[in-house]
RNA sequence: GGACCCAUAGCUCAACUGGAUAGAGCAGCUGCCUUCUAAGCAGCAGGUUGCAGGUUCGAGUCCUGCUGGGUUCGCCA
């Protein structure tokens, strides 16, 4: 059994059988949301489509003829309240009351509130997030893990199976900043001691602060004293190759950030299913990188091994990948490969998709490249899914008044600043226990936070500005949960009056606008996975929110003069938006409070 | 210099495969709380879609050129 069909497409089957009919190309028949919703709810451009297709042949018609021709035809169709005719030759089409009521019904009774299954479903692996071991996350994690979790839930509501992979960064010349660093700090731990191989304490001789504070003293000094940074590569190199202590170094430098991460992913409601790094794959570099020498794909230039991944079409060759520096160090480029080649073998996925930054979207290509010379994959499955960089007002990437990084950590507790002044403005501060305020704090500080950074198309870079983060009116995340917390209050009030819910039967204006908006949830979903832009969502979550704020207004449902019938119906209608908003929020990564 | 991305209302952003009068929010102005949470609702105003051509019934969208901004270009990740 198929699943029942949107309004929308219900109109669409009417449409196209009728052009068929008339000798047409079914597909001219495609209905689609009006751009004038003040004439009709939707619109068919198909007749300007057919007189083109018969120009072409050389046949001479009118658009206009055409829509009269197909006007006629569908005269009386049930499904169907009103076809008019404008301009060049476009339909409106009003669907009939019965069939939007009909709708309702469907979309209340349905679990999923008409978002359909993907029919074939892929394993589909998403590396996201982009920590590093050693640095605590700032604003620039946060597209990526927003972006990411998004399109990891939606894509598995879809009926995909999606895995998540955090693929920290944790195997670059950095690890010997770090090392080196300690060393200077506490020579005396037993992990700098060459004779010793085995038997390091358990607990970390670091902890994340530490780390934080390590990595960037280390960094700052190498960039000025060539020996210093000469150090830290050897360090690199020496862990690289496996030296203990330093192996044993990086285990709890992993841990300890681990550790962090889950903590500052979590803030987030962000959650993956692999902490996988990149040194997670060292031990396949070797005999990866002898397959590809045994393939004759690699080369060796200036002492570095590396793999030609130009095309003939280039005016100016892309770069190679380089396999392996000159000093036999491993780069970015390596375990990104290595990496290719362990998810080939773990997982076989049909899809791996990348949310990173777009400035490494030639590295991605590189690699790309790589890998399907290496026979690995198709190119079409690997994708980098780029997004643009979170700019300050100047245009420029964003930085705090004096000059330094934003911490996510900092940036969230001035979100709950915002949530929790807000509350104490509206006089609702106590009216909640501790424990709920600090819960409605953080959700609507997060879906604030996120709302205003998946609404944007993901390609552009966007103006980080945190008046606009912290607005709570319009089309912010706050507006929508402010949405949904009023229809749990209504439910709330509702079950304690006794009121049941009951069959739709739709009268005003709003209600039947609220289901069709209802009835764009699968369209919204499709197009949002296909294209992996969760903004599409956003803008359908933000319509249902608008349209039930409408419908709210003018449809009191519980108020002392609604007929029962009615207000059982409208209680049906505002659980089904509930659903329906809560279950788009999820996808989004926001969670819902019960009051605020 | 090569490659990629971007330019839409005062500000921040949308616009599905090329469709009618280019839409939202913020800011501004008008109304609406003795009735389900006013973080709300209704309304007004705001535009030569960077510039110049081209393709066609029809262009913010496709093509060419230009201007202005961003990113990136083998041994960092």
């Amino acid at each position: 059994m198929s699943d029942p069909l949107s309004i929308l497409d219900q109109l669409g089957a009417e449409l196209s059988a009728c052009f068929k009919q008339l000798g047409h190309a079914p597909d001219c028949g495609a209905v689609r949301e009006s751009d004038r919703p003040d004439l009709a709810p939707f619109q068919c451009n198909g007749a300007m489509a057919a007189a083109g297709a018969l120009k072409k042949k050389g046949e001479k018609s009118n658009p206009r003829d055409i829509a009269a021709a197909v006007v006629a035809a569908l005269e009386g169709n049930s499904k169907i309240e009103r076809l008019e005719i404008a301009g060049p030759g476009f339909i409106n089409v009003v669907p009939s009351p019965a069939l939007v009521n009909l709708r309702a019904g469907e979309l209340a009774a349905d679990a999923r509130t008409g978002a359909s299954l993907i029919s074939s479903a892929k394993t589909i692996v998403i590396d996201y997030g982009g920590a590093n071991v050693a640095k605590p996350m700032h604003v620039g994690h946060l597209r990526s893990a927003v972006i990411g979790e998004s399109l990891k839930r939606l894509l598995r509501y879809r009926g995909h199976t999606v895995i998540g992979d955090v693929h920290l960064g944790d195997w670059g010349l950095q690890m010997g900043h770090l090392i080196t660093e300690l060393e200077d700090e506490q020579p005396s731990l037993p992990y700098f001691d060459a004779a010793l191989t085995d038997n390091y304490p358990e607990d970390s001789p670091v902890t994340m602060d530490d780390l934080a504070r390590l990595y960037p003293a280390a960094s700052n000094k190498a960039k000025t004293d060539k020996a210093r940074m000469e150090r830290s590569r050897i360090a690199t190199a020496q862990l690289q190759q496996g030296r203990a202590g330093y192996r044993a170094l990086l285990a709890h430098f992993i841990d300890v950030s681990i550790r962090a991460l889950k903590k500052g992913y979590g803030a987030l409601d962000v959650d993956f299913d692999l902490w996988k790094g990149e040194a997670a794959v060292d031990p396949l570099i070797p005999a990866m990188i002898e397959g590809l020498k045994a393939q004759a794909i690699t080369e060796e230039d200036d002492g570095a091994l590396i793999i030609r991944v130009g095309e003939e079409s280039e005016k100016k060759e892309t770069p190679p990948v380089m396999l392996l520096a000159s000093s036999g160090a491993v780069l970015y480029h390596t375990t990104d490969l290595a990496t290719l080649l362990d998810r080939k073998n773990e997982l076989n996925p049909d899809l791996i998709l990348y949310v990173v930054d777009q400035r490494q979207a030639l590295h991605f290509e590189q690699v790309f490249r790589a890998a399907v010379k290496a026979g690995w994959y198709e190119r079409e499955q690997m994708q980098h899914l780029g997004f643009g960089t979170m700019n300050g007002k100047d245009g420029t990437p964003f930085k705090t008044r004096d000059g330094g990084v934003l911490r996510l950590e900092d940036l969230l507790s001035m979100m709950r600043e915002a949530a929790s002044a807000r509350i104490a403005a509206q006089g609702m501060g106590d009216k909640f226990s501790a424990e709920e305020l600090s819960d409605i704090t953080d959700k609507v500080g997060v879906a604030a936070l996120k709302f205003a950074d998946l609404q944007n198309q993901r390609m552009t870079n966007y103006i980080f500005d945190i008046e606009r983060f912290t607005a709570f009116e319009g089309k912010t995340g706050p507006y929508l949960l402010y949405a949904a917390v009023r229809i749990k209050s209504i439910l709330r009030k509702a079950r304690e009056a006794g009121k049941a819910a009951g069959p739709v039967a739709l009268s005003e204006p709003a209600e039947t606008q609220l289901v069709l908006a209802l009835d764009a949830f699968d369209r919204a979903l499709m197009a949002a996975s296909d294209k992996y832009a969760p903004h599409i969502l956003c803008e359908h979550v933000y319509r249902i929110a608008q349209s039930f704020s409408r419908f709210y207004a003018d449809c009191p449902i519980l108020a002392d003069n609604v007929d029962e019938a009615v207000s059982a119906s409208r209680l049906t209608l505002a659980q089904t938006v509930l659903r329906q908003l809560e279950q788009g929020l999820e996808l989004l990564g926001i969670g819902v409070p019960d009051r605020m």
